[in-house]
RNA sequence: CGGGGAGUGGCGCAGGCUGGUAGCGCACCUGGUUUGGGACCAGGGGGUCGCAGGUUCGAAUCCUGUCUCCCCGACCA
Protein backbone atom coordinates (compact mmCIF):
# COMPACT_ATOMS: atom_id res chain seq x y z
CA UNK A 1 0.00 0.00 0.00
CA UNK A 2 1.44 3.42 -1.14
CA UNK A 3 1.32 5.88 1.03
CA UNK A 4 0.97 9.10 -1.53
CA UNK A 5 1.97 12.46 -0.41
CA UNK A 6 -1.25 14.30 -1.53
CA UNK A 7 -4.29 13.68 0.17
CA UNK A 8 -6.66 13.72 -2.71
CA UNK A 9 -6.82 11.30 -6.11
CA UNK A 10 -6.94 13.06 -9.22
CA UNK A 11 -9.56 9.71 -9.70
CA UNK A 12 -11.52 10.68 -7.10
CA UNK A 13 -11.81 14.19 -6.90
CA UNK A 14 -9.74 16.03 -9.83
CA UNK A 15 -10.71 19.56 -8.88
CA UNK A 16 -9.61 19.20 -5.24
CA UNK A 17 -6.21 17.42 -6.26
CA UNK A 18 -5.68 20.14 -8.93
CA UNK A 19 -5.89 22.63 -6.23
CA UNK A 20 -3.68 20.33 -3.40
CA UNK A 21 -1.12 20.14 -6.00
CA UNK A 22 -0.46 24.18 -6.77
CA UNK A 23 -0.83 24.53 -2.63
CA UNK A 24 1.38 21.78 -1.17
CA UNK A 25 3.91 22.36 -4.29
CA UNK A 26 3.94 26.10 -3.51
CA UNK A 27 3.38 27.55 -6.61
CA UNK A 28 0.49 29.91 -6.16
CA UNK A 29 -1.71 30.92 -3.44
CA UNK A 30 -4.57 33.17 -2.95
CA UNK A 31 -3.96 36.87 -2.96
CA UNK A 32 -7.36 38.26 -1.54
CA UNK A 33 -8.45 39.78 -4.27
CA UNK A 34 -10.80 37.98 -6.75
CA UNK A 35 -9.40 35.43 -9.26
CA UNK A 36 -5.77 36.86 -8.37
CA UNK A 37 -3.26 35.16 -7.87
CA UNK A 38 -0.04 35.22 -6.43
CA UNK A 39 2.41 32.80 -8.35
CA UNK A 40 5.15 31.38 -5.79
CA UNK A 41 8.90 31.30 -6.77
CA UNK A 42 8.09 27.57 -7.76
CA UNK A 43 5.12 28.40 -10.44
CA UNK A 44 7.33 31.49 -11.55
CA UNK A 45 10.17 29.67 -12.48
CA UNK A 46 8.78 27.41 -14.36
CA UNK A 47 6.76 30.30 -16.35
CA UNK A 48 10.40 31.70 -16.65
CA UNK A 49 11.72 28.87 -17.97
CA UNK A 50 8.82 29.37 -20.54
CA UNK A 51 9.22 32.46 -21.51
CA UNK A 52 12.99 31.83 -22.17
CA UNK A 53 12.63 28.88 -24.26
CA UNK A 54 9.65 30.65 -25.91
CA UNK A 55 11.29 33.83 -26.29
CA UNK A 56 13.81 32.54 -28.28
CA UNK A 57 11.63 30.96 -30.70
CA UNK A 58 9.90 33.88 -31.48
CA UNK A 59 12.76 36.10 -32.15
CA UNK A 60 14.43 33.24 -34.42
CA UNK A 61 11.30 33.55 -36.68
CA UNK A 62 11.65 37.36 -36.67
CA UNK A 63 9.80 38.82 -34.06
CA UNK A 64 11.22 41.66 -31.78
CA UNK A 65 9.85 42.77 -27.94
CA UNK A 66 8.03 45.75 -27.30
CA UNK A 67 6.28 46.93 -24.52
CA UNK A 68 2.54 48.75 -24.97
CA UNK A 69 0.66 50.43 -21.65
CA UNK A 70 -1.45 48.46 -19.85
CA UNK A 71 -4.10 51.18 -19.41
CA UNK A 72 -5.73 52.05 -23.07
CA UNK A 73 -8.31 54.70 -24.04
CA UNK A 74 -11.54 54.09 -24.19
CA UNK A 75 -12.35 55.17 -27.08
CA UNK A 76 -9.54 52.96 -28.95
CA UNK A 77 -11.30 49.81 -28.07
CA UNK A 78 -14.59 51.20 -29.19
CA UNK A 79 -13.36 50.75 -32.85
CA UNK A 80 -13.99 46.99 -33.57
CA UNK A 81 -17.87 46.35 -32.99
CA UNK A 82 -17.09 42.89 -32.92
CA UNK A 83 -14.04 42.89 -30.65
CA UNK A 84 -15.46 45.26 -28.45
CA UNK A 85 -18.82 42.68 -28.36
CA UNK A 86 -16.43 39.80 -27.63
CA UNK A 87 -14.38 42.05 -24.11
CA UNK A 88 -16.71 44.40 -22.95
CA UNK A 89 -18.28 42.43 -20.50
CA UNK A 90 -15.39 41.50 -18.54
CA UNK A 91 -13.48 44.85 -18.32
CA UNK A 92 -11.64 46.45 -15.46
CA UNK A 93 -11.85 50.52 -16.22
CA UNK A 94 -10.27 52.80 -14.34
CA UNK A 95 -12.16 56.35 -13.98
CA UNK A 96 -10.00 58.18 -11.13
CA UNK A 97 -6.72 59.67 -10.25
CA UNK A 98 -6.68 60.19 -7.12
CA UNK A 99 -8.48 58.96 -3.91
CA UNK A 100 -9.94 61.18 -0.91
CA UNK A 101 -10.13 60.73 2.80
CA UNK A 102 -13.53 61.07 3.43
CA UNK A 103 -15.27 59.83 6.98
CA UNK A 104 -12.23 57.97 7.41
CA UNK A 105 -12.03 55.99 4.66
CA UNK A 106 -10.17 56.88 1.37
CA UNK A 107 -11.98 56.81 -1.89
CA UNK A 108 -12.46 58.02 -5.33
CA UNK A 109 -11.94 61.94 -5.29
CA UNK A 110 -15.05 62.45 -7.68
CA UNK A 111 -13.18 65.68 -8.48
CA UNK A 112 -10.51 63.43 -9.61
CA UNK A 113 -12.26 61.70 -12.14
CA UNK A 114 -10.78 60.75 -15.90
CA UNK A 115 -12.04 62.75 -18.66
CA UNK A 116 -11.90 59.64 -21.23
CA UNK A 117 -11.83 56.32 -18.75
CA UNK A 118 -9.16 54.05 -19.02
CA UNK A 119 -9.57 50.51 -19.78
CA UNK A 120 -6.81 48.10 -18.10
CA UNK A 121 -6.00 45.83 -21.52
CA UNK A 122 -7.45 42.26 -21.68
CA UNK A 123 -5.31 42.31 -24.95
CA UNK A 124 -3.65 44.54 -26.85
CA UNK A 125 -4.55 44.47 -30.80
CA UNK A 126 -6.25 48.11 -30.65
CA UNK A 127 -3.66 49.77 -28.83
CA UNK A 128 -0.95 47.89 -31.03
CA UNK A 129 -2.68 48.45 -34.60
CA UNK A 130 -2.97 51.96 -33.56
CA UNK A 131 0.57 52.07 -33.41
CA UNK A 132 0.91 50.27 -36.47
CA UNK A 133 -1.23 52.70 -38.27
CA UNK A 134 1.68 55.38 -37.40
CA UNK A 135 4.18 53.31 -37.86
CA UNK A 136 2.89 51.37 -41.54
CA UNK A 137 3.29 53.84 -44.56
CA UNK A 138 4.86 52.00 -47.45
CA UNK A 139 4.81 48.15 -48.57
CA UNK A 140 8.37 48.31 -47.59
CA UNK A 141 7.69 48.64 -43.99
CA UNK A 142 6.16 45.14 -44.04
CA UNK A 143 5.56 42.87 -42.42
CA UNK A 144 5.96 44.46 -39.01
CA UNK A 145 6.07 41.60 -36.52
CA UNK A 146 6.13 42.23 -32.81
CA UNK A 147 5.72 40.27 -29.26
CA UNK A 148 4.99 41.57 -25.98
CA UNK A 149 5.24 39.75 -22.50
CA UNK A 150 2.62 41.32 -20.27
CA UNK A 151 -0.24 40.81 -18.17
CA UNK A 152 -3.45 41.24 -18.72
CA UNK A 153 -6.69 41.31 -16.79
CA UNK A 154 -10.51 39.94 -17.73
CA UNK A 155 -13.13 40.10 -15.20
CA UNK A 156 -13.65 36.56 -15.10
CA UNK A 157 -16.79 35.33 -13.48
CA UNK A 158 -15.18 32.06 -12.34
CA UNK A 159 -11.98 31.34 -12.07
CA UNK A 160 -9.38 28.75 -11.02
CA UNK A 161 -5.34 28.80 -10.64
CA UNK A 162 -3.31 29.15 -13.66
CA UNK A 163 -6.19 28.06 -15.71
CA UNK A 164 -8.17 31.28 -15.50
CA UNK A 165 -7.44 34.13 -13.41
CA UNK A 166 -9.12 37.62 -14.12
CA UNK A 167 -5.13 38.93 -14.55
CA UNK A 168 -2.86 36.37 -16.31
CA UNK A 169 0.81 36.62 -17.45
CA UNK A 170 0.98 36.04 -21.24
CA UNK A 171 2.92 36.84 -24.43
CA UNK A 172 0.80 38.21 -27.12
CA UNK A 173 2.22 38.66 -30.90
CA UNK A 174 0.92 41.15 -33.57
CA UNK A 175 2.31 41.58 -36.78
CA UNK A 176 1.37 43.31 -40.17
CA UNK A 177 1.56 42.16 -43.40
CA UNK A 178 0.99 43.11 -47.02
CA UNK A 179 -1.13 40.37 -47.93
CA UNK A 180 -3.40 37.34 -46.93
CA UNK A 181 -1.52 34.91 -47.75
CA UNK A 182 1.54 36.44 -45.82
CA UNK A 183 -0.54 36.51 -42.66
CA UNK A 184 -2.44 33.44 -42.98
CA UNK A 185 1.44 31.75 -43.54
CA UNK A 186 2.33 33.51 -40.18
CA UNK A 187 -0.83 32.33 -38.36
CA UNK A 188 -0.18 28.85 -39.47
CA UNK A 189 3.77 29.04 -38.72
CA UNK A 190 3.04 30.18 -35.05
CA UNK A 191 0.44 27.50 -34.49
CA UNK A 192 2.72 25.10 -35.57
CA UNK A 193 5.78 26.81 -33.20
CA UNK A 194 3.06 26.87 -30.46
CA UNK A 195 2.55 22.84 -31.23
CA UNK A 196 5.81 21.79 -31.22
CA UNK A 197 7.00 23.93 -28.19
CA UNK A 198 3.91 22.45 -26.37
CA UNK A 199 5.13 19.07 -27.23
CA UNK A 200 9.16 19.59 -26.90
CA UNK A 201 9.19 21.42 -24.11
CA UNK A 202 6.37 21.12 -22.23
CA UNK A 203 5.91 17.63 -23.17
CA UNK A 204 2.60 18.38 -23.59
CA UNK A 205 1.27 16.76 -26.68
CA UNK A 206 -1.77 18.72 -28.44
CA UNK A 207 -3.88 18.46 -31.55
CA UNK A 208 -3.61 21.82 -33.49
CA UNK A 209 -6.54 23.08 -35.63
CA UNK A 210 -8.67 25.44 -36.52
CA UNK A 211 -11.22 26.84 -34.30
CA UNK A 212 -15.42 26.42 -35.73
CA UNK A 213 -16.43 29.88 -36.27
CA UNK A 214 -18.22 30.73 -32.89
CA UNK A 215 -15.60 29.78 -31.12
CA UNK A 216 -13.35 32.20 -32.50
CA UNK A 217 -11.39 35.47 -31.35
CA UNK A 218 -13.85 38.11 -31.16
CA UNK A 219 -13.06 39.90 -34.56
CA UNK A 220 -10.99 37.20 -36.18
CA UNK A 221 -11.58 36.02 -39.67
CA UNK A 222 -10.09 32.72 -38.29
CA UNK A 223 -8.42 31.04 -35.25
CA UNK A 224 -6.39 28.16 -34.85
CA UNK A 225 -5.28 26.49 -31.43
CA UNK A 226 -3.63 23.64 -29.97
CA UNK A 227 -6.14 21.72 -27.37
CA UNK A 228 -4.51 19.33 -24.86
CA UNK A 229 -6.02 16.47 -22.82
CA UNK A 230 -5.88 17.29 -19.51
CA UNK A 231 -6.11 13.95 -17.27
CA UNK A 232 -9.90 14.27 -16.49
CA UNK A 233 -10.46 14.24 -20.23
CA UNK A 234 -11.13 17.62 -20.62
CA UNK A 235 -9.93 19.84 -23.27
CA UNK A 236 -7.53 22.58 -22.80
CA UNK A 237 -7.08 25.42 -25.22
CA UNK A 238 -3.51 25.86 -24.86
CA UNK A 239 -2.79 28.11 -27.40
CA UNK A 240 -4.21 30.56 -29.77
CA UNK A 241 -3.34 32.39 -33.38
CA UNK A 242 -5.71 34.53 -34.99
CA UNK A 243 -5.67 35.90 -38.66
CA UNK A 244 -7.63 38.76 -38.22
CA UNK A 245 -8.09 39.65 -41.53
CA UNK A 246 -8.17 43.59 -42.82
CA UNK A 247 -10.91 44.51 -40.17
CA UNK A 248 -8.59 45.11 -37.69
CA UNK A 249 -6.75 47.24 -39.97
CA UNK A 250 -9.61 48.99 -40.87
CA UNK A 251 -10.90 49.91 -37.89
CA UNK A 252 -7.24 51.58 -37.37
CA UNK A 253 -6.59 52.73 -40.09
CA UNK A 254 -3.48 50.26 -41.15
CA UNK A 255 -2.83 51.22 -44.64
CA UNK A 256 0.17 50.86 -46.88
CA UNK A 257 0.87 52.04 -50.63
CA UNK A 258 1.91 49.28 -52.67
CA UNK A 259 4.25 49.46 -55.09
CA UNK A 260 1.52 50.41 -57.51
CA UNK A 261 0.80 52.88 -55.62
CA UNK A 262 -2.48 52.12 -54.51
CA UNK A 263 -3.25 52.41 -51.06
CA UNK A 264 -3.83 49.19 -49.27
CA UNK A 265 -5.31 47.65 -45.90
CA UNK A 266 -2.55 45.63 -44.02
CA UNK A 267 -3.44 41.63 -43.00
CA UNK A 268 -2.95 41.15 -39.67
CA UNK A 269 -2.94 38.33 -36.63
CA UNK A 270 -2.15 37.87 -32.60
CA UNK A 271 -1.21 35.14 -31.12
CA UNK A 272 -1.00 33.93 -27.40
CA UNK A 273 -0.19 31.63 -24.99
CA UNK A 274 -0.25 32.11 -21.24
CA UNK A 275 0.15 31.20 -17.53
CA UNK A 276 -2.32 28.71 -18.36
CA UNK A 277 0.24 26.58 -19.88
CA UNK A 278 1.32 26.25 -16.46
CA UNK A 279 -2.26 24.17 -15.45
CA UNK A 280 -1.94 22.49 -18.35
CA UNK A 281 1.07 20.97 -17.36
CA UNK A 282 0.00 20.39 -13.74
CA UNK A 283 -3.24 18.44 -15.29
CA UNK A 284 -1.16 16.69 -17.85
CA UNK A 285 1.82 15.60 -15.97
CA UNK A 286 0.97 15.47 -11.92
CA UNK A 287 -0.01 12.08 -10.02
CA UNK A 288 -1.09 11.54 -6.92
CA UNK A 289 2.43 12.61 -5.62
CA UNK A 290 1.92 15.88 -6.86
CA UNK A 291 3.46 17.87 -9.92
CA UNK A 292 6.12 16.04 -12.01
CA UNK A 293 8.20 18.77 -14.11
CA UNK A 294 9.30 18.18 -17.21
CA UNK A 295 12.90 18.74 -17.00
CA UNK A 296 13.01 21.67 -19.48
CA UNK A 297 11.06 23.64 -17.92
CA UNK A 298 11.69 22.48 -14.29
CA UNK A 299 13.78 25.47 -11.93
CA UNK A 300 15.53 22.87 -10.69
CA UNK A 301 16.48 19.57 -12.70
CA UNK A 302 18.46 18.01 -9.76
CA UNK A 303 17.78 18.80 -6.15
CA UNK A 304 20.10 17.83 -3.53
CA UNK A 305 18.77 16.69 0.01
CA UNK A 306 21.39 16.53 2.46
CA UNK A 307 20.42 14.14 5.11
CA UNK A 308 21.97 16.52 8.08
CA UNK A 309 22.22 16.09 11.66
CA UNK A 310 22.99 18.64 13.04
CA UNK A 311 26.41 17.10 14.07
CA UNK A 312 30.13 17.51 13.51
CA UNK A 313 29.94 15.72 10.40
CA UNK A 314 27.73 17.89 8.37
CA UNK A 315 30.36 19.80 7.21
CA UNK A 316 32.11 17.26 5.47
CA UNK A 317 28.73 16.23 3.83
CA UNK A 318 28.04 19.71 2.44
CA UNK A 319 31.37 19.53 1.23
CA UNK A 320 30.96 16.32 -0.56
CA UNK A 321 27.75 17.75 -1.76
CA UNK A 322 29.01 20.66 -3.21
CA UNK A 323 31.47 19.09 -4.80
CA UNK A 324 28.68 17.28 -6.38
CA UNK A 325 26.77 20.22 -7.17
CA UNK A 326 30.08 21.85 -9.21
CA UNK A 327 30.66 18.49 -11.06
CA UNK A 328 26.80 18.03 -12.37
CA UNK A 329 26.95 21.35 -12.98
CA UNK A 330 29.88 20.94 -15.17
CA UNK A 331 26.95 18.83 -17.47
CA UNK A 332 24.05 20.32 -19.88
CA UNK A 333 21.05 18.47 -21.15
CA UNK A 334 19.15 20.04 -23.88
CA UNK A 335 22.15 22.03 -24.42
CA UNK A 336 22.08 24.16 -21.44
CA UNK A 337 23.90 23.63 -18.40
CA UNK A 338 21.99 21.32 -15.79
CA UNK A 339 20.25 23.37 -13.39
CA UNK A 340 21.19 21.64 -9.65
CA UNK A 341 19.95 23.00 -6.56
CA UNK A 342 21.57 21.86 -3.00
CA UNK A 343 18.60 22.31 -0.31
CA UNK A 344 20.35 23.44 2.68
CA UNK A 345 17.71 24.31 4.60
CA UNK A 346 17.44 23.45 8.47
CA UNK A 347 14.47 21.24 8.21
CA UNK A 348 14.47 17.58 8.40
CA UNK A 349 15.57 15.43 5.29
CA UNK A 350 12.41 13.68 5.45
CA UNK A 351 10.20 16.79 5.10
CA UNK A 352 12.52 18.11 2.31
CA UNK A 353 12.34 14.94 0.12
CA UNK A 354 8.56 15.17 0.11
CA UNK A 355 8.40 18.83 -0.73
CA UNK A 356 10.66 17.94 -3.53
CA UNK A 357 8.47 14.92 -4.70
CA UNK A 358 5.44 17.08 -4.55
CA UNK A 359 6.88 20.24 -6.21
CA UNK A 360 8.49 17.25 -8.93
CA UNK A 361 11.45 18.00 -9.47
CA UNK A 362 12.82 15.45 -11.58
CA UNK A 363 15.87 14.04 -9.96
CA UNK A 364 15.97 14.07 -6.31
CA UNK A 365 19.38 13.31 -4.64
CA UNK A 366 19.71 11.92 -0.96
CA UNK A 367 23.19 12.29 0.58
CA UNK A 368 23.81 10.45 4.18
CA UNK A 369 26.86 9.93 5.80
CA UNK A 370 26.82 6.47 4.27
CA UNK A 371 26.68 7.54 0.88
CA UNK A 372 29.53 9.71 1.72
CA UNK A 373 31.67 7.07 3.39
CA UNK A 374 31.11 4.88 0.59
CA UNK A 375 31.35 7.25 -2.24
CA UNK A 376 28.02 6.96 -3.47
CA UNK A 377 24.84 9.12 -4.09
CA UNK A 378 21.32 7.78 -3.57
CA UNK A 379 19.20 8.70 -6.72
CA UNK A 380 15.21 9.29 -6.70
CA UNK A 381 13.44 9.75 -10.48
CA UNK A 382 10.07 11.62 -9.51
CA UNK A 383 8.46 9.39 -12.64
CA UNK A 384 9.87 5.57 -11.00
CA UNK A 385 9.31 6.73 -7.15
CA UNK A 386 7.82 3.53 -5.83
CA UNK A 387 9.32 -0.09 -6.48
CA UNK A 388 7.22 -3.05 -7.19
CA UNK A 389 7.06 -3.45 -3.18
CA UNK A 390 5.03 0.00 -3.06
CA UNK A 391 8.68 2.01 -1.15
CA UNK A 392 10.26 4.33 -2.36
CA UNK A 393 12.42 3.57 -5.04
CA UNK A 394 16.42 4.63 -5.47
CA UNK A 395 19.31 3.67 -6.22
CA UNK A 396 23.02 4.01 -5.35
CA UNK A 397 25.48 5.74 -8.02
CA UNK A 398 29.03 7.18 -7.95
CA UNK A 399 29.12 10.59 -8.50
CA UNK A 400 30.75 10.14 -11.77
CA UNK A 401 28.66 7.51 -13.04
CA UNK A 402 25.89 10.41 -12.16
CA UNK A 403 27.15 13.33 -13.61
CA UNK A 404 27.68 10.83 -16.63
CA UNK A 405 24.07 9.55 -16.74
CA UNK A 406 21.96 12.81 -15.88
CA UNK A 407 22.00 14.35 -18.89
CA UNK A 408 20.55 11.20 -20.46
CA UNK A 409 18.06 10.64 -17.74
CA UNK A 410 16.33 13.97 -17.83
CA UNK A 411 16.41 13.67 -21.30
CA UNK A 412 14.65 10.61 -21.09
CA UNK A 413 12.42 11.81 -18.26
CA UNK A 414 11.25 14.36 -20.66
CA UNK A 415 10.75 12.07 -22.97
CA UNK A 416 8.66 9.50 -20.76
CA UNK A 417 6.14 12.70 -19.68
CA UNK A 418 5.49 13.33 -23.18
CA UNK A 419 5.01 9.69 -24.31
CA UNK A 420 2.30 8.82 -20.97
CA UNK A 421 0.51 12.01 -22.33
CA UNK A 422 0.66 11.07 -25.76
CA UNK A 423 -0.57 7.50 -25.31
CA UNK A 424 -3.22 9.13 -23.11
CA UNK A 425 -3.90 11.42 -25.58
CA UNK A 426 -4.31 8.78 -28.65
CA UNK A 427 -6.53 6.52 -26.87
CA UNK A 428 -9.43 8.47 -25.72
CA UNK A 429 -10.18 10.52 -29.10
CA UNK A 430 -12.89 8.07 -30.72
CA UNK A 431 -13.42 8.62 -34.11
CA UNK A 432 -16.19 5.50 -34.93
CA UNK A 433 -19.40 7.29 -33.45
CA UNK A 434 -21.45 8.16 -36.02
CA UNK A 435 -24.96 9.03 -34.20
CA UNK A 436 -26.23 10.70 -31.49
CA UNK A 437 -27.58 7.99 -28.83
CA UNK A 438 -23.82 6.69 -29.14
CA UNK A 439 -22.57 10.01 -28.69
CA UNK A 440 -24.64 10.71 -25.86
CA UNK A 441 -24.08 7.33 -24.21
CA UNK A 442 -20.19 7.89 -24.73
CA UNK A 443 -20.10 10.83 -22.54
CA UNK A 444 -22.93 9.23 -19.83
CA UNK A 445 -20.73 7.69 -17.53
CA UNK A 446 -19.29 10.07 -15.41
CA UNK A 447 -17.27 7.87 -13.79
CA UNK A 448 -15.53 6.64 -17.41
CA UNK A 449 -12.94 8.47 -19.23
CA UNK A 450 -14.48 9.97 -22.49
CA UNK A 451 -11.60 12.12 -23.76
CA UNK A 452 -12.60 13.67 -27.23
CA UNK A 453 -15.37 12.25 -30.02
CA UNK A 454 -14.24 13.13 -33.62
CA UNK A 455 -16.64 13.24 -35.79
CA UNK A 456 -17.56 14.44 -39.69
CA UNK A 457 -19.53 17.46 -39.85
CA UNK A 458 -20.77 19.83 -42.56
CA UNK A 459 -19.75 23.05 -41.24
CA UNK A 460 -23.63 24.80 -41.19
CA UNK A 461 -23.66 27.68 -40.08
CA UNK A 462 -26.49 30.25 -38.71
CA UNK A 463 -29.57 28.40 -37.11
CA UNK A 464 -28.40 24.79 -38.19
CA UNK A 465 -25.05 25.68 -36.04
CA UNK A 466 -27.18 27.21 -33.37
CA UNK A 467 -29.01 23.99 -32.97
CA UNK A 468 -25.88 21.45 -33.13
CA UNK A 469 -24.03 24.13 -30.14
CA UNK A 470 -27.41 23.86 -28.37
CA UNK A 471 -27.34 20.02 -28.54
CA UNK A 472 -24.20 19.66 -27.81
CA UNK A 473 -24.14 22.30 -24.69
CA UNK A 474 -27.10 19.64 -23.20
CA UNK A 475 -24.14 17.11 -23.11
CA UNK A 476 -22.09 19.88 -21.99
CA UNK A 477 -19.71 19.08 -24.84
CA UNK A 478 -18.05 21.95 -27.08
CA UNK A 479 -16.51 21.62 -30.26
CA UNK A 480 -12.76 22.56 -30.03
CA UNK A 481 -10.91 22.31 -32.94
CA UNK A 482 -10.97 20.87 -36.61
CA UNK A 483 -7.60 18.85 -36.87
CA UNK A 484 -5.16 19.90 -39.46
CA UNK A 485 -5.01 17.07 -42.11
CA UNK A 486 -8.12 15.47 -40.87
CA UNK A 487 -9.89 13.84 -44.14
CA UNK A 488 -13.81 13.88 -43.91
CA UNK A 489 -13.44 12.41 -47.79
CA UNK A 490 -16.85 10.18 -48.34
CA UNK A 491 -18.38 10.87 -45.03
CA UNK A 492 -21.33 12.40 -43.87
CA UNK A 493 -22.51 14.70 -41.39
CA UNK A 494 -22.38 13.49 -37.73
CA UNK A 495 -25.28 16.31 -37.40
CA UNK A 496 -27.18 16.91 -40.41
CA UNK A 497 -26.00 14.10 -42.91
CA UNK A 498 -25.21 16.13 -45.58
CA UNK A 499 -21.84 15.57 -46.90
CA UNK A 500 -19.28 16.22 -44.93
CA UNK A 501 -16.31 18.55 -45.43
CA UNK A 502 -13.82 18.49 -42.15
CA UNK A 503 -13.48 16.57 -38.89
CA UNK A 504 -13.89 18.60 -35.77
CA UNK A 505 -13.23 17.39 -32.74
CA UNK A 506 -15.71 17.49 -29.72
CA UNK A 507 -15.19 17.18 -25.76
CA UNK A 508 -15.68 18.97 -22.40
CA UNK A 509 -13.50 21.30 -21.79
CA UNK A 510 -11.90 24.11 -19.05
C1' C B 1 -23.58 36.98 -12.69
C1' G B 2 -27.64 33.08 -10.79
C1' G B 3 -28.02 28.53 -7.41
C1' G B 4 -25.51 25.82 -3.51
C1' G B 5 -21.43 25.21 0.15
C1' A B 6 -17.52 27.37 3.04
C1' G B 7 -14.07 31.02 5.57
C1' U B 8 -11.46 29.39 13.12
C1' G B 9 -2.76 29.47 13.99
C1' G B 10 1.27 27.54 7.92
C1' C B 11 -2.12 23.02 6.24
C1' G B 12 -6.50 20.00 7.49
C1' C B 13 -10.53 20.41 10.81
C1' A B 14 -13.84 20.47 15.63
C1' G B 15 -16.64 24.06 18.43
C1' G B 16 -21.75 27.29 16.47
C1' C B 17 -28.17 24.55 17.14
C1' U B 18 -28.36 25.91 23.30
C1' G B 19 -23.77 33.22 23.54
C1' G B 20 -19.60 33.05 28.95
C1' U B 21 -13.63 35.10 25.96
C1' A B 22 -10.85 28.95 21.52
C1' G B 23 -9.41 23.46 20.78
C1' C B 24 -7.44 18.95 17.97
C1' G B 25 -4.05 16.50 14.20
C1' C B 26 0.05 17.68 11.12
C1' A B 27 3.71 21.53 10.66
C1' C B 28 6.87 24.99 13.76
C1' C B 29 10.33 26.19 18.40
C1' U B 30 13.36 24.10 22.84
C1' G B 31 15.53 19.90 25.33
C1' G B 32 16.38 14.80 25.29
C1' U B 33 16.37 9.92 22.98
C1' U B 34 16.87 8.45 17.95
C1' U B 35 18.92 8.12 12.91
C1' G B 36 18.63 5.87 5.37
C1' G B 37 12.36 5.81 3.72
C1' G B 38 7.14 11.26 6.26
C1' A B 39 10.93 8.87 14.32
C1' C B 40 9.71 9.09 19.77
C1' C B 41 9.14 11.56 24.69
C1' A B 42 8.58 16.03 27.33
C1' G B 43 7.95 21.12 27.28
C1' G B 44 6.61 25.45 24.25
C1' G B 45 5.25 29.49 20.57
C1' G B 46 1.63 31.08 17.31
C1' G B 47 -5.19 32.67 16.05
C1' U B 48 -8.52 40.66 16.97
C1' C B 49 -12.48 32.91 14.76
C1' G B 50 -12.46 36.82 6.64
C1' C B 51 -14.06 42.07 7.30
C1' A B 52 -17.70 45.86 8.98
C1' G B 53 -21.92 47.05 11.57
C1' G B 54 -25.90 45.43 14.98
C1' U B 55 -28.29 42.68 19.29
C1' U B 56 -26.38 41.63 24.31
C1' C B 57 -23.59 42.68 30.69
C1' G B 58 -20.92 39.47 27.32
C1' A B 59 -20.51 37.21 20.26
C1' A B 60 -16.29 32.35 16.85
C1' U B 61 -21.53 31.31 18.16
C1' C B 62 -27.45 35.26 16.99
C1' C B 63 -28.89 39.33 13.04
C1' U B 64 -27.54 42.55 8.69
C1' G B 65 -24.16 43.89 5.09
C1' U B 66 -19.73 42.93 2.59
C1' C B 67 -15.18 40.44 0.76
C1' U B 68 -12.83 35.91 -0.64
C1' C B 69 -12.69 30.70 -1.88
C1' C B 70 -14.99 25.96 -3.61
C1' C B 71 -18.93 23.24 -6.51
C1' C B 72 -22.97 23.51 -10.42
C1' G B 73 -24.75 26.72 -14.35
C1' A B 74 -24.31 31.05 -17.92
C1' C B 75 -19.71 33.61 -20.04
C1' C B 76 -14.67 33.21 -21.41
C1' A B 77 -7.50 32.08 -22.87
Amino acid sequence: MIKHALKNRRATDFSAWYQEVITEADMAEESGVRGCMIIRPWGYGMWERIQRLLDDQIKATGHENCYFPIFIPLSYFAKEAEHVDGFAKEMAVVTHHRLIEQDGTLVPDPDAKLEEPLIIRPTSETVIGTAFARWIQSWRDLPVKINQWANVVRWEMRTRMFLRTSEFLWQEGHTAHATRDEAMEETLAILELYRSFSENVLAMPVIAGEKPEHERFPGAVATYSIEAMMQDGKALQAGTTHYLGTAFAEAQNIRYQSPEGELELAHTTSWGVSTRLIGGVIMTHGDDDGLRVPPLIAPHQIVIVPMLRDNDEDAALLDYCNALVASLKQGSAFGEPLRVHLDKRALKPANKRWSWVKKGAPIILEIGGRDMAAGLVTVIERTALYGDDGRLASKAMTPADLAAAAPGLLEAIQQQLHAEAKTRLDANITRDITDRAALAAHFADAAAYPGWVEVSWSKPTGAGLEAIIEELKALKLTMRNVPQGSDAAGSTCFFTGEAAVERILIGRAY
